[in-house]
RNA sequence: CGGGACGUAGCGCAGCCUGGUUAGCGCGCCUGCCUUGGGAGCAGGAGGUCGGCGGUUCAAAUCCGCCCGUCCCGACCA
């Protein structure tokens, strides 16, 4: 491509509303536009990365076994009301009316469309497994979207559904599954982990995460430094403590507490350490009101609290309900005397003669054992991991990363299938759910990611890969007869060998082209100047490592394929 | 939705508090000259509903009200 003609708008400033550095970057080096809040224009070259993050998947996915579909953007309410997910996807869902007054949607996601293109399409175990995925628009309307394309909220999407007849087969497709995510997040140059998750709203029994590690990541990733264990935050178990407590319980004691809410207030005014003091939370669920009891230094992990009870959705109660159900003010609640279920974390099994709101304003208790005075309804993991916390499989030290999830692979199992009547009939002709499982990647987010990953002051380093263009050809003087006698059959000879370059014909100084060379982040930089072609050579510079060398413009062709070629691979 | 900030030329910003010339600066853009190995220099030029609506006032970018938009923190989420 010629740059002269091309839609490559960079900017030398950073943009105001740009965060992190690959919104920035994006921005900067004109791959990106926003029209609105969480959508933007993908400008030529910002199209160009994205086409080789979807032929990446496409290869994997189709080598392992998936067959590409294109499913519609906009879904009719009918499929959604079928799976119960009308009524609680909520806001998330942007929903519309078409001229005649019929509801529909803009998928955010294509469990509902699938199963039922598939259950009326598939009729016989003989045609199963079937795995079929898309690369295609989504919208989610995002209460907050935010850092440009990590998460807006339309954005491109691959998502895959899988069918078997069978859970072992499943598992089967589940593995193969995850081994392409493997191979496409390593193609893509990225440096990524991958990580037990919670299933959330999409359904289903376990799922994993792949984590692209870096600093703006959304998602906080615990990962033991011994062994093999990772996990989402919202899922990391936690080790049940290792010993129960010891101090012999103390006489029960209630105490005046004047203006003394919090858990550090109470620790400080009763002289306790905060894991001395016992915290009451009361959680608001469509299965009513309940208290979820910890130790003052931990705090409740509410995704695990939804899945312990097995609710649709957990609220910390909202001071009228606190007042109701403890009669009294907010920061006093305790477990004693309270008429509601009391679930209360592990840990403190572990801990003897507590302190505890007493129920009654200004008020406290000091020396509540759990076994003594309190009817706990059942035991629980329900906090959060802490640094402090050691692997609950190996109890060897955890630390904690920062990720971007740029892709979730699900085991749905009979979810949609059940719900919208998903059936085969088996080798005895009997009738059989189809078992299914769900395979998402942020294609857009990749974009994001990669940069995120990859940059330097000057801006973008784009892994081979990724990079829209291969090489980056600049002849130093365009008005020069002699460099432009030598760079024109150059950048066709270059093109027709099926390298991708970008051929910085613009009459522009010298320091402008090597500045948005590198802000483009293209991974090879031909220079063709007077000094240079004295020699009959051009320098080869390497976006990378900044290493420069003069290689013979006969053995141009020939050096530049090498190197690209070595670095195309994972 | 709660908290915070912002909205003035394509981008980055000043002016607003304390109302009063043709609303300014840097970058970018256009023309010419000059220059050509890391965002040059000189000269000339184009480009603005000061987010919108309403109010106060002789007079509003500036004061007041409402609305819209954008960003940050939180809740939420693949």
């Amino acid at each position: 491509m010629r740059y002269a003609r091309m839609l490559l708008p960079t900017l030398k400033e950073t943009p105001a509303e740009a965060e992190t550095i690959s919104h920035q970057l994006l921005l900067r080096a004109g791959l990106i536009r926003k029209l609105a809040s969480g959508i933007y224009d993908y400008l030529p070259v910002g199209l160009r990365v994205l086409r080789k993050v979807e032929a990446i998947v496409r290869e994997e996915m189709n080598r392992a076994g998936a067959q590409e579909v294109l499913l519609p953007a906009v879904q009719p309410a009918e499929l959604w009301q079928e799976s119960g997910r009308w009524q609680v996807y909520g806001k998330e869902l942007l929903r519309f009316r078409d001229r005649h007054d019929r509801d529909y949607c803009f998928g955010p996601t294509h469990e509902e469309v699938i199963t039922d293109l598939v259950r009326r399409e598939v009729h016989s175990y003989r045609q199963l497994p079937l795995n079929l995925y898309q690369i295609q628009t989504k919208f989610r309307d995002e209460i907050r979207p935010r850092f440009g394309l990590i998460r807006g909220r339309e954005f491109i999407m691959k998502d895959g559904y899988s069918f078997d007849a069978t859970e072992a087969g499943a598992d089967e497709t589940y593995q193969a599954m995850y081994e392409a995510y493997g191979r496409i997040f390593s193609r893509c140059g990225l440096r990524f982990k991958t990580v037990e998750a919670d299933s959330g709203p999409i359904g289903g029994s376990f799922s994993h995460e792949f984590m692209v590690l870096a600093e703006t990541g959304e998602d906080v990733v615990v990962s033991c430094t011994a062994c093999a264990y990772a996990a989402n935050l919202e899922k990391a178990q936690v080790a049940p403590p290792s010993n129960p407590g010891s101090d012999p319980p103390a006489p029960l004691e209630k105490v005046y507490t004047p203006e003394v809410r919090t858990v550090t207030e109470v620790a400080d005014f009763l002289q306790l350490p905060v894991e001395k003091v016992l915290k009451t939370l009361l959680y608001e669920t469509e299965a009513g009101v309940v208290a979820v009891l910890l130790r003052g230094d931990h705090e409740v992990n509410e995704v695990k609290l939804k899945n312990f009870l097995k609710v649709q959705d957990v609220n910390l109660a909202t001071e009228a309900v606190v007042q109701r159900e403890t009669r009294a003010p907010v920061g006093f609640a305790g477990p004693l005397g309270l008429q509601l279920p009391l679930y209360a974390d592990h840990s403190l099994r572990s801990t003897a003669n507590l302190a505890a709101g007493a129920n009654e304003d200004q008020h406290h208790y000091i020396n509540v054992n759990i076994e003594r005075d309190l009817g706990i309804r059942e035991f629980a993991d329900l906090r959060q991991v802490a640094p402090s916390d050691f692997c609950p499989r190996c109890r060897g030290a955890l630390e904690f990363l920062r990720g971007i999830e740029v892709g979730h692979v699900f085991k749905l199992g009979y979810k949609y299938s059940q719900a919208m009547n998903a059936t085969y009939l088996d080798a005895q002709g009997q009738e059989q759910l189809m078992y299914m499982g769900c395979y998402g990647i942020g294609v857009s987010r990749i974009v994001a990611a990669a940069i995120e990953q990859n940059n330097d002051a000057d801006g973008i380093i784009f892994p081979v890969p990724l990079a829209p263009f291969q090489v980056l050809l600049v002849p130093i003087a365009v008005n020069d007869t002699h460099t432009m006698g030598v760079a024109e059959p150059l950048y066709e000879e270059l093109t027709a060998l099926g390298l991708e370059v970008l051929f910085d014909d613009r009459d522009e100084r010298p320091g402008i082209k090597f500045k948005d060379g590198d802000l483009l982040g293209i991974p090879f930089r031909v220079v063709l100047g007077p000094k240079t072609l004295a020699r009959e050579a051009a320098e080869v510079r390497h976006r990378r490592t900044r290493e420069m060398q003069l290689v013979p413009l006969n053995a141009l062709p020939g050096f530049l394929q090498d190197r690209l070629r070595m670095e195309m691979l994972p």
